[in-house]
DNA sequence: TCCGTAGCTTGACACAGTGTCAAGTTGACA
DNA sequence: TGTCAACTTGACACTGTGTCAAGCTACGGA
């Protein structure tokens, strides 16, 4: 309750998300993680129960220190469901970058670690309801493309606009980061957008 | 050298191959495999010393079973570059089913084990050969988009038709197989063919 | 007929990492 | 001074991989 309190569940909090983003590729112990935060293991588990509620809470307190509510927010103030969009791909294509380090560990974990695993797909949901809104903001506008029903185009933008596929890109195909955001944008309208074939 | 020594290899590789289908979610034990081979832990590890390089083998017998290769090929006599594109998007989509979970045991060691990455990146580079292929044959027609270059096209469709799309389409989202596909068919068109909306 | 040996079994063990438990320490606050 | 919450310390159970050593068995050859 205090705030020294507070103050360690932050420490443990950056010390995961420092070491998450150090060394991507190894997966990182509850004791390495209360080293780095300098008290022992079992105040970890006196803060988070399981390994897996860590990492949740990691990804949730790295958006929030990243605002990436309101970045993906800000796609809502577009005045058509095309500008939307746009402002929505924008947003979350130029966010992934900034959490590369920490999406690459957390998919390396994929299979391994089911933790790592249920923090992931946590987050995930909040760009998928994004993708939803913006379909949505189509729909109303009458500029969805008669191709898919909502949900389903919903899921595509999603799977399109996933970091496994701007990892690919940018990463196997070495591709530059506009070229990304460009390409998601034609795909996006080519496949949802009412008669675009741009 | 004996046969019964080459028929306990199969029978390791099978067995391998038969829980990883079944439960791919959850990671296959050792102990399990043996189980299912009908024979002890330690005769597996006589065959295969680490996991990995049973998973690895495991994945080379399954290619070889499955006659990839040959599918992929298969494409290739197709007449025009829109056939051919249509052909490799059904013959790799209708294959990931298949491979699906040894695909995600080898996508869950990703990250820990730098010989199942070779060993998977190795198989991904025949696909993305096979689009490079489909491209190519495109361009030779003049039915390639002007929106890109074919190296960029190729590696557009590739991540496309990555086996993490197929996974989060038809497993998280839930479409069925054949959606999938036709879905593919449909946004690789709009993205590749010269003048194509859909 | 007996020997050697390849292939397998049995059971024990080291090791790493997660999560649990119980008893002890410390510092703030009443 | 006493209490309580936060933290420490050290032990332990459990799971899964990989290792080791000794024993069993069937088969081919002298």
């Amino acid at each position: 309750m205090s705030s020294k309190n507070i103050d360690t569940r932050e420490r443990i909090l950056r010390a995961t998300w420092t070491l998450l983003e150090a060394n991507p590729a190894e997966s990182v112990r509850m004791g390495d993680i209360a080293k780095k935060a300098g008290i022992s293991r079992q105040a970890v588990y006196l803060h988070f129960p399981t390994r897996a509620e860590l990492l949740v809470a990691t990804a949730r307190y790295l958006d929030e220190v990243k605002k990436v509510d309101e970045r993906l927010a800000a796609s809502r103030s577009a005045a058509t469901g095309v500008e939307r969009l746009d402002a929505f791909i924008e947003a979350w294509g130029n966010y992934i970058p900034e959490i590369a380090g920490i999406a690459k560990a957390f998919l390396a974990m994929q299979g391994t670690d089911e933790a790592a695993a249920i923090a992931w797909n946590d987050r995930m949901q909040a760009v998928r309801e994004g993708c939803a809104a913006a379909v949505e903001a189509l729909r109303r506008d009458g500029a969805l493309a008669p191709d898919h029903a909502p949900k389903q185009a919903a899921d595509l933008l999603w799977t399109l606009l996933s970091v496994h596929n701007w990892q690919q890109l940018t990463g196997d195909c070495g591709w530059p980061q506009k070229r990304y955001i460009e390409t998601m944008k034609r795909l996006a309208h080519q496949a949802l957008v009412r008669g675009e074939a741009d």
